[in-house]
DNA sequence: TTGTAGGCGTTATCAC
DNA sequence: GTGATAACGCCTACAA
């Protein structure tokens, strides 16, 4: 069913059919009740491709997550979907995986399906082929990062206090007579590197030697955080607290540390970073880090939604981050 | 840059470059050479919405998920797009939410998108609402739904025995000697609505009287599992176990009869639903129904992929369920 | 082996 | 008010 066969049916031509579903004024009340009703008669759909080929925008805006699978990064799909659907724009949302190339190649597939917007989840997209890649096919469209940032004119970035945010964990850990402290990450991404400097700067704030600065890393699962809490207490039996790049592996130290029959927060203390839902499930429940995802996502979506009205606005946004102190400090 | 820019800087036709780019035979190699040399010079990359809108086919699935915030949803869709992605095939992500008529509008949407076949993640898309919307919109693509079934042509279903997987268990809680038991579900969905089914009978079989068949329902969090069982705590002192349609209200349950130290499972056992991450997270280990979403999902893409190559095959697979036992039962 | 012409479904710009 | 007509970028007969 197109405009055409609508246009046959009553009597008229294709571009009055056109001017109809568009609201387009200039039509009698007459001709546009009957073509209204033969559009709902025959519930006619327009056909989105072919508008988006001869409009340049498609009301939808890309979402591209790096690991579909990571929870904080779909929480944060989520939101930013809603934000933007009050607004009209249809989400469509890509699951990259982690390597750079596929990042890249997903980046021009975007380009080609003409959206208007597109939003980045992971701090993994601040890298310079996603930059390039960026600068090469999506010259024209607003791009936000959430929990990243790139040097372009048309990107936008939000941030946590990551860095500072860390650096207070150690401090407060330190605090409640916890020294010596461990630092366990899952894998290098501009955001986990900032929560280790975060720690490093935190621990040498205490005073800490090189050579008491201690950094872990381990595969990114609950029994990941598992095996690694017992390595770390192999080899340091002496911990005090370990703090985790995420929740996940923190909930896996939690569990091994009671197997171990060792008290928490007593004599090892743990925190987690993102303040997840893992948090609550914990026993005991976790302390950790709000680097506050629904904010930054209300935060990128609002971001975007300006860029494409074409308001001027500051290309980057930090939010702070919240210890929230649960049972494991 | 279209075709017509590299053909002129090729001084070919716009055919040629079109032949070249999609590999058609007949093109002399130096010919061939001289246009993929340009291509490849300035980057070119197809416009995918015009390519769409001649051709009927994309390359690419659409997958709708009821709410992408749900982990079992999302795992389900990124070992579906795994598998997809292995035949080139590129998918995209829709968030649809839980009202039937959103649901059916983006099945509306992405019929527009001319996708080339669709998957449908969650048991709330088998209703008469969709069914009426793919017959509408999605008449001539093969659609799979993943935990769910329609009786249509190009539809086709992955289930696992949910009924007779959560009878089981109420059989296994009964064996240890928990016979008094309540089912406690978070919505009414066809799936929940199946174990609901499935623990009234198992209740049966165990000679349970109709007012001895307690069945709850709460808010769908961490924290309506706890609540509801603070709540049947007070109205059944003497209950013995308790079943959840899905693991993180059991999460919270757990945590409940933790922080009131009741023992479980000795004194009150706890089982849920979907053997997911939260399961191993718990203190004490959830045990869990494993209702198999990874073998769903590499059953939905194969039959979607098989369906999409023009194969005959059944349209429903029914998977077993397995029970996982960890330390609440 | 290559070019021309027509069309996919829509919208915008002119005429009338 | 309404109807031709020409794009949007690509693909595929058919012709040469």
């Amino acid at each position: 069913m197109t405009i055409y066969d609508i246009a046959a049916l009553a009597g008229v031509s294709a571009s009055t059919v056109s001017r109809v579903i568009n609201g387009k004024p200039g039509i009698k009340a007459q001709t546009r009740d009957k073509v209204q009703a033969l559009l709902r008669k025959y519930d006619y759909c327009p056909n989105e491709t072919a508008r988006g080929l001869v409009n340049q925008a498609t009301k939808s805006i890309g979402i591209l997550v790096a690991d579909i699978r990571n929870a904080h990064h779909t929480d944060g799909a989520y939101f930013i979907e809603r934000e933007l659907e009050k607004q009209g724009y249809c989400s469509i949302i890509f699951n990259t995986g982690a390597d750079e190339n596929d990042k890249a190649e997903y980046i021009r597939q975007i380009s080609q399906r003409r959206v208007d917007g597109v939003v980045l989840i992971g701090s993994s997209f601040q890298s310079s082929t996603i930059a390039a890649a960026i600068a090469q096919h999506l010259q024209n469209t607003p791009v936000v990062l959430v929990n990243g940032w790139l040097d372009l004119p048309n990107v936008y970035g939000v941030l946590a206090q990551e860095e500072a945010g860390t650096a207070d964990c150690v401090a407060l850990l330190a605090a409640k007579g916890h020294k010596k402290q461990a630092f366990v990450l899952n894998m290098h991404t501009p955001s986990n590197d900032l929560k280790l400097r975060g720690f490093t700067a935190g621990m040498q704030a205490q005073g800490a030697l090189p050579e008491d600065i201690w950094i872990y890393e381990t595969e990114s699962s609950l029994q990941g955080g598992y095996d690694i809490t017992k390595t770390i207490l192999e080899q340091h039996p002496d911990i005090e607290a370990i703090l985790f790049a995420v929740d996940l592996l923190a909930a896996g130290a939690v569990r091994a540390l009671m197997d171990l029959h060792i008290a928490v927060p007593q004599q090892v203390a743990v925190m987690g970073i993102d303040n997840s839902v893992y948090g609550e499930m914990c026993y005991p429940r976790l302390s950790s880090l709000d680097t506050k995802l629904v904010e930054q996502s209300v935060a990128a979506a609002r971001m975007l939604l300006s860029a494409l009205a074409g308001e001027k606005n500051p290309r980057k946004v930090m939010l702070f981050a919240e210890i929230v102190e649960r049972e494991t400090t």
